[in-house]
DNA sequence: GCACCGATTTGCT
DNA sequence: GCAAATCGGTGCG
């Protein structure tokens, strides 16, 4: 199976954000299947990019399909996938299935539940460096088709209503659950 | 220069 | 339920 190549990317990231839902993400060969997202755009309140480029979301303004990683909270590494210039979707949730023994050290449990349920949590099981920012680690192969569910975003305060987090209806792997009934 | 706020997680009360 | 950990960005003086 072929990985999706950076022009499947071009896109706005709500498009992507849905698409990736199913997909397997692998970071040097640990990974697993999408199951959460968000989507972040260029005139997006939330959205890191809102005020032009920095030299921490300078990615973002870079090619589509590469990583753009960031420190959350002064602590965590979040992972984002580049999309359309501005634009990127954050990974929040990954149903863990290949590199299973180093996230599980990484992460200190072996509840596969706990391994990378929240975008924090997938910096630390999949041992993302901040050098990662805006370079070629991702190998993303595309899944099947999945029932998705919608909601609003967590943890920002701006563009609260905008419905772009984005989950596989059904998964015990997410980092917190849907309280919708928006299945698409 | 300084204070405050996050795209978070964990552990303790 | 709440505070702590810790740093880049933003806004104000």
């Amino acid at each position: 199976m072929e990985r999706l190549p950076h022009a499947w990317f071009d896109r706005p990231a709500p498009e992507i954000a849905r698409a990736l839902i199913g997909a397997q993400l692998l970071v040097r060969g640990v990974g697993g299947r999408i199951t959460e997202t968000e989507a972040y755009a260029p005139d997006d309140p939330a959205s890191h990019s809102f005020r032009g480029p920095t030299p921490r979301n300078r990615a973002m303004f870079g090619p589509p399909g590469l990583a753009y990683v960031y420190r959350s909270y002064g602590i965590h590494l979040c992972l984002n996938v580049t999309c359309q210039p501005g634009s990127a979707v954050l990974i929040r949730a990954l149903e863990p299935l290949s590199g299973m023994e180093a996230m599980t050290a990484r992460r200190g449990t072996q509840d596969p539940r706990r391994l990378c349920a929240g975008p924090g949590c997938i910096g630390q099981a999949l041992a993302l460096r901040i050098e990662d920012d805006g370079t070629d680690i991702l190998t993303i192969l595309p899944g099947p088709e999945v029932r998705i569910v919608t909601g609003p975003r967590i943890g920002i305060s701006r563009a609260v209503d905008l419905p772009w987090r984005f989950g596989m209806a059904g998964s015990r792997f997410l980092s917190r659950p849907f309280r919708n009934l928006g299945r698409i």
